[in-house]
DNA sequence: TTATCTGCAAACATTTTGCAGCGAG
DNA sequence: CTCGCTGCAAAATGTTTGCAGATAA
């Protein structure tokens, strides 16, 4: 494991948040790691193949990583206010999206599922 | 409705695969369509705000379009080999979605679920 | 020393935008 | 004539790669 790889890897242990590579760079640098972007977004490649962080795509089309505390299959339930984000399991929908492609005569091989709304917090703010 | 507007969506009527922008720019040149890319980007956009199409957005992040038949909130699946896509309404998908986010305090704004593996036909192509 | 890691700059791919010319009304 | 549509080229954005120097084993 390198430096670059440790220093992303703790930075997203002490977050419950989904960040851009770019976030994730420009906040090391803010708090006066030495780290530039090219390593930034190596390890942050790296440790999503390791299965260390996971890895949503925005609206935008930008990649989003956050370290996961489950080790098991799950999806997640993000505010699009202030970015925080909770896993949610759903043996249930799982089922489902097998049941659904089956039926179609799929195989299925993948499956996404993304909730975004507001956080109890940012509810009522604009 | 402006002359590419139309071209697109015509074009896009008669197939049920997602393409991609550069794809459909592509495949209308070749049939002899004069069309920039901009401009069918720009009718991208004004066909999926007009829900013309449905957009979504690939691993690779390029954005993919579809005219679908449905009116109603629906999902896709989609072949990753010949790139079929049928659509799926799951009711029980969109109650368990609104219940996981009210569970965890969130208000839900926004929800995809998208399936992705082989179809009949492409299930034993390697 | 030798292999690996790092960071810069350049390359890339996709999408957006500025702008001059064209065409429909 | 006027206004909006069009397409080119240039810019913007996010990400990857080549490479020389730094670093670690």
């Amino acid at each position: 494991m390198t430096r670059v790889e440790r220093l992303v890897g703790d930075f997203l242990r002490g977050r419950d948040q989904f960040a851009s590579a770019q976030q994730i760079h420009a906040l090391l640098r803010e708090q006066g790691e030495r780290a530039g972007l090219s390593s930034v977004y190596r390890a942050l490649r790296a440790l999503e193949q390791a299965g260390e962080v996971d890895a949503l795509a925005n609206e935008a089309g930008e990649t989003l990583f956050r370290r996961c505390a489950a080790d098991q299959h799950h999806h997640h339930l993000r505010c699009t206010r202030c970015g925080v984000s909770v896993d949610v399991a759903a043996p249930a929908v799982e089922r489902w999206a097998e049941r659904a492609a089956r039926e179609a005569g799929f195989t299925l091989d993948h499956h996404t599922v993304e909730l975004s709304g507001r956080c109890g917090k940012c509810a009522r703010v604009p």
